[in-house]
DNA sequence: GTCTATAGCTTGATAGAC
DNA sequence: GTCTATCAAGCTATAGAC
């Protein structure tokens, strides 16, 4: 087969940023191919269920990537360094605030139950990697579950208030007391 | 002039409904024409500007009503009262959560400057009024002001959580803890 | 003020050459 | 695997009758 100009990983990359900043309707093929490099039957040769299965394969890559470098992490790490570190890789995740969220962007009436339903597993996946964090801090299963669920909110939020500022500092100041959300008894 | 099909407040009431549900890029005319009962030429008449101006009128509305109801009370009723009635009218605004806030849903990219212009300023307003019934209630300015943003942070937050997740207590509970979180000292 | 009809463009998607 | 060319359908917006 011949030679992809560009490799799944950084396809996967740039549409997803135009997915994050335009949402799903927004996101039109001609941006997702002045992103990506690639003419329009290009994209559809890679993802041949079109614009919804793009939308699919960067939310099942968010969640790759959130596993690899923010959930493992808050497993595997010595435990004072878990939750700064998946501060740090949250703020590259988001760009400093300056990219937004899948669940946010791709919830909106318009995208397919299927798209909604693969956000919906991404969001557990998360309440549940910060409530185990949260647990082996210290705290009982039913506070860690809510202290998680509250962290995301606020940085769901957070994201939407620097978006709407355009002051990403409300965001990264959001990042910043998680450690303190999440793990103080 | 010949009478309207569909008076003013409702109609800016019903294609309300469909830019927050949708988005700004999600609400076709087709969407705003089926949800207000005129056809797409007198939405035009309306609104001359197309859907923009539609967006910019529903933003308007929003922040009129959200003055009369929930930041006039703020200011004027007695203080036990104030943010418990301003929760209220916030639940009826978002719909139990049912739906959600043009903060978020208009400021995608594709909307345009001014639209996230007047976003921008909606959200000035309410920073406004929640500190300044933080500040009432006894708190300093710059402690009041922050109070105010996190509790509209975790209002936008919550409205995207219980989007993704279809359980609008999600939003609720949130509400339910205003008053602790703009007054309690 | 509302309607039907339509213009002109953009969209998501496909066919077929290289 | 990528491209040019093209399609039908959807979009925003307008013209003009009633």
């Amino acid at each position: 087969m011949a030679a992809a100009k560009v490799g799944d990983e950084e396809l996967l990359a740039r549409i997803g940023d135009v997915f994050r900043r335009y949402g799903y309707e927004g996101a039109s093929l001609r941006e997702l191919s002045a992103a990506s490099g690639l003419e329009k039957a290009s994209l559809y040769h890679r993802f041949p269920g079109g614009k919804e299965e793009m939308a699919l394969a960067i939310v099942a890559r968010a969640g790759e990537w959130l596993e690899a470098n923010v959930f493992a992490p808050l497993r595997d790490l010595p435990a004072a360094q878990r939750v700064p570190r998946a501060a740090g890789k949250l703020r590259e995740f988001y760009r400093n605030g300056e990219l937004w969220c899948t669940l946010d962007v791709l919830t909106l009436s318009g995208s397919s139950d299927a798209i909604r339903a693969a956000v919906r597993g991404s969001y557990q996946a998360w309440v549940g990697a910060f409530a185990r964090a949260a647990r082996e801090a210290g705290l009982p299963a039913p506070e860690a579950r809510a202290r998680a669920q509250q962290a995301i909110i606020e940085i769901e939020g957070s994201l939407v208030i620097s978006r709407v500022t355009g002051d990403p500092k409300i965001f990264l100041r959001v990042l910043q007391s998680l450690p303190a959300r999440l793990t103080r008894v």
